[in-house]
DNA sequence: TTATCCTGTTAGACAAAGTCTAGAAAACAA
DNA sequence: TTGTTTTCTAGACTTTGTCTAACAGGATAA
């Protein structure tokens, strides 16, 4: 999933017309299933990558791959965003004190009751977070 | 559990001295079982109560409330964080569309799996969000 | 009573994430 | 080529939250 034409078949096959921009982000984030902040990536693309971006382009971007589904925001650090380019279903633990992120396999938590809806709504993802702290 | 002495009470049993400004904050928490934003209180405490409060003192109490374990705060909206004066064992929805907080009572969900935590940490605490929309 | 301490409170400056706007640049179609 | 649409950009702006340094007020000691 790391070379260009992977990725800018990734971006066509959900709808995301490949931009330089859109495509140097994704090469960033797909490298490998990882947590990114907005901010950590607007530094990374002008650091790293041949070519450069904004960050209200940053910003519009990672809004538009979380639409598409093509990441995940993961909502776990009051200050910051992280988006998941781990879209599969999995749980996380976040270490308080570190502020560490890491994956738990799906396989891992097994929920086996869960409660009906509100009327009108429909589900829009289900969240497990374990909250460690060192020890 | 809204009049005064029964929150000076509350306060003290857990290590919390009943300054005026923070009993003012606890009786708007702890008036029922709700979530609240820092800057709901900061306005709900300059408008219906007698005394005030600045911004400092508040965000000063609620950190102090939230480490003594008289609240718990609640991390679903990537703006602000929720204060739940409600801190027996339970779990939420968070409405997207309209920002919504709500309970999920803890016997609604039972996990019967979970991870062994990393090497070196404890647990924090265990959250679970279900995420809806309006259908 | 007065001085001293200690805790808590305060205004306002500051920081950081994220949004918005208006214009420039690409991309594309005719 | 020209016109149209989409995308990108700098930078102003907003909001939540933090920090600092001064101040207030109660308890205590002399």
């Amino acid at each position: 999933m790391s070379n260009r034409d992977d990725i800018v078949s990734k971006l066509k096959a959900s709808g995301v017309t490949p931009t330089t921009q859109r495509v140097e982000i994704a090469q960033i984030l797909f490298a490998r299933p990882q947590h990114l902040s907005a901010e950590q990536i607007l530094k990374m693309v002008n650091q790293e990558s041949s070519s450069t971006a904004s960050k209200a382009t940053i910003y519009n971007t990672l809004g538009l791959f979380a639409k598409k589904g093509l990441v995940k925001e993961v909502i776990v650090d009051p200050s910051k965003v992280f988006y998941d380019s781990n879209v599969s279903k999995h749980f996380h633990f976040y270490n308080i004190d570190s502020g560490e992120l890491t994956d738990i396999p799906a396989d891992a938590i097994h929920i086996d009751k869960l409660p009906n809806l509100p009327q009108g709504t429909e589900s829009s993802g289900l969240e497990v977070i374990v909250r460690i702290k060192n020890s």
